[in-house]
DNA sequence: CCATTACGCTACGACTCGTAGCGAAAGCTG
DNA sequence: CAGCTTTCGCTACGAGTCGTAGCGTAATGG
């Protein structure tokens, strides 16, 4: 028979992710490929499956309501499974938002700004799907209270993303668009301004003012980030 | 001997807000003063204590910790006194919030930029706040799902800072620093343009990457914001 | 004086949380 | 194949919170 279960490694601790699976693993990717270990396996459909659950529930319930034993229920497995995985709410949905950033590219369309058009344009679609705004909101939210979660965001969502402003720039300046940068140190502050800009007034005008980041909205933005105020006369 | 309680009028009422008090008084505040009842007045002393106590729970617990019987302990009342004048933890928290934003002025620096930086560290200030961040923050979040609680914030809050935005073009318009406005709802457009443009990157700073927005990073915004990326050259 | 309303307090059922324990299943290894 | 290891599903549990009901008391106004 099978013997008493060992003390349950749950807190802190570097699991041996053989899939691309969460728990810690996002943050620290760049990790040996997969630490094996004997024993069962476990199943990598029921990440795909908990994490596919998680978004479903935070768009019929949001954030406050949604439970870890509904989405153990959604998803077809037990809740002790779930609780094997992540160590709480703020991690699970964390997975379970930032795959939905990963698909976010930079097409090639000419010019400095259509290439900001577009890929703002895409970054405003996927905050107008529901399962986007409630659980990345909340995770923000609760990452003013929690540094380990803050930077779990970090690394998983916001820096990947920022290789788009990077590509971006570095066409521009290929084009003349935009004068090559001096001083590194400059230029790395800049790109953290501009992604503060592009990101922060998506999701305000998504998310507070509750309007969509349509076509029109997203070329007035781009001629004002461009060219700046007093550079757009109407007429 | 009391008689038995009546029927609690708790959902969707219209109360008789005898102080500036909430529970659904913010949203129309242009009501008569007072719509006097007979019987014992609410206590304003009891207002004041709970949402201090709100906004103190915010900092030390955070919004998913928050608890409304803590609430109560922290401001001296009972917790059926708090379920009395709100309907929960969301519109108690966005009342405990939305004081903090009346502060907010313009003052008039000579120029639209200096006005700009003035008002943007004002709005930088806040947010560093704790009790700021994680309020603010998790009624947004909450809001997506919330038709209702997203309309309170928005004229609790968003809509009574928008007067900056306009206060601030009229200035620089005068000034001549910006060209006069020919179609009003092309203008109406621009100011909610600016305001998630200015909102948006603060937030999106303070919060998301979690840096200061402290002098020299909203000089650079405001660079930006005026004279547009290209406008910037390093030199 | 008396009707009316707010207040503090206690208690309650319902729900969620996170964990423990068990037996069974699923892999790897010799 | 047998044997070991780890995961899985299930049940159960104490702790904590929720929102409400009920009651007696305090504070106003007519």
């Amino acid at each position: 028979m099978a013997l008493s279960a060992r003390p349950v490694p749950h807190p802190g601790d570097l699991p041996h992710c053989a899939t691309g699976n969460p728990r810690y693993g996002r943050g620290m990717q760049s990790r040996t490929p997969a630490p094996r270990t004997a024993g069962r396996p476990r199943s990598a459909a029921a990440d795909t499956a908990i994490l596919a659950a998680t978004r479903d529930a935070l768009v019929e319930l949001g954030w406050s309501k949604l439970t870890l034993g509904d989405v153990a229920t959604r998803a077809g497995v037990a809740k002790t499974t779930l609780y094997r995985r992540w160590a709480g709410k703020n991690e699970l949905v964390v997975d379970a938002v930032a795959e939905l950033f990963d698909e976010l590219q930079l097409p090639d369309r000419g010019t400095l700004a259509d290439d900001i058009e577009g890929v703002v344009l895409q970054f405003a679609a996927i905050l107008a799907r529901p399962e986007a705004r409630n659980g990345l909101m909340a995770v923000v939210a609760e990452s003013c209270r929690d540094d380990a979660l803050r930077e779990r965001i970090r690394s998983s969502i916001v820096d990947r993303q920022k290789r788009l402003v990077l590509e971006g720039r570095e066409r521009a300046q290929a084009r003349g668009e935009l004068p090559p940068e001096a001083d590194p140190e400059e230029a790395a502050r800049t790109v953290d301004l501009i992604f503060d800009m592009v990101a922060g007034a998506v999701v305000h005008r998504t998310l507070v003012s509750a309007e969509p980041a349509d076509e029109a909205w997203v070329h007035g933005f781009t001629r004002v980030l461009l060219t700046g105020l007093a550079g757009t006369p109407p007429g």
